[in-house]
DNA sequence: TGTACATCAGTGAACGCGCGTTCACTGATGTAC
DNA sequence: TGTACATCAGTGAACGCGCGTTCACTGATGTAC
């Protein structure tokens, strides 16, 4: 435990991580800055010195959330070379780690209703983050003859949205209660197949 | 416009049309049982006859949803026979179609951190619309040679995830800001990839 | 058909609560000389 | 090295608000005779 007085040394960052710790437990609605105050040791009023108001922090929490995720998707493509096809499923297993490993933040990310466009910062790191599964989807997709190639970007579209929905319905604990399969199973199968129908793995495993 | 004096004559569902309104529009966080009752035209404490609280009356809303999305599922697989192949794709654009047009519902129903076993009743009607999502899958692989063939649920989970994937990242206004395509066409080429995948269309369109 | 009465579905006032936010303040820290 | 002072980062009290919920009540409706 660190000794700390009247001021406390690092107060912004000790609100973010509250705030994500109140975020997972509690859900996006549960969140409340009060609460994120007392859990750092501190007034609500000390808030409005580092973070114009409650969802300016949700948005600051997001934004480490996005910059973690861009970092580790861009570790998975780079540890995938020089395979294409390696790079791109570290990609597809990567978000769901992420989603793992970081729930407050993929909570702040997707399901606080906070919108990436809420700042240019904001948007510029969920850019990163997307570029990278774009980029591995496109290095991929030089593998297709180019008149039955489709675009990058559906493809990558085609995958975030497996990932998110496998996530959403089956990594927690929502509406389809527990899953039939191991969520990493059934992402990856389902990437699997989907590579399949593009003609980028053998017909037969 | 009906008349009515001091009985209202349908409150409990006014108040549930009321509720989708809302959810519709401030997300399940705005929602608020006091908004919905003044927007029925009625004191709070009149949803208290009908509703043990806020959370049972977006499990109503929830449930009716469910029920209709079931019937639209079941309405969309009977219309699609005798073949497996059209019953499946009607299946997974009649999802799509639910999202777009009951928006209410289907935020009651997957966002609203509402739990569908809640009650017997939300778990039953979900296990109905998600069987006949099951059974069209499972239909359309007894075309796939058994030992090839992946497990109904998984199958079912897979395009479950996609197709629940692209309604929250491209077809609502939140995280992916707007689609490069249209959500219809994205889910359409996705699951006709995946249908490739699994050998149940011709490898070339 | 008319009356008495039980039941039902609403009212309206009140409650305690925790929220986000503001404000003047003060204790701690850093710096100029 | 010591002192004066500006700046910074917190306090604590207060605010107005709308929330969900409760309660005793009353007006409207339905039914028995």
């Amino acid at each position: 435990m660190v000794k700390r007085g009247y001021h406390h040394g690092n107060l912004r960052q000790a609100l973010v991580d509250a705030a994500l710790d109140l975020i997972r437990e509690k859900g996006p609605t549960g969140f409340t800055l009060s609460e994120a105050a007392k859990q750092a040791g501190v007034t609500p009023a000390a808030v409005y010195r580092h973070f114009e108001g409650r969802e300016d922090l949700i948005a600051e929490a997001a934004r480490q959330g996005y910059e973690i995720f861009a970092d580790l998707m861009q570790y998975a493509y780079d540890k995938g070379q020089p395979s294409a096809l390696a790079a791109f499923e570290a990609t597809g297993r990567a978000y769901l780690a992420f989603a793992r490993k970081h729930p407050g933040h993929y909570i702040a990310m997707f399901e606080s209703g906070i919108s990436v466009n809420r700042t240019p910062e904001l948007a510029a790191v969920a850019k990163r983050a997307w570029d990278v599964l774009e980029k591995a989807a496109s290095d991929l997709s030089q593998h297709i003859p180019p008149e039955k190639r489709p675009p990058a970007s559906m493809f990558s579209a085609h995958i975030w949205a497996m990932s998110h929905g496998v996530v959403e319905l089956f990594a927690r604990n929502s509406p389809g209660t527990q899953s039939p399969f191991p969520p990493e199973d059934l992402l990856e199968s389902g990437i699997g197949v989907y590579l399949r129908g593009l003609g980028l793995i053998p017909p037969d495993s």
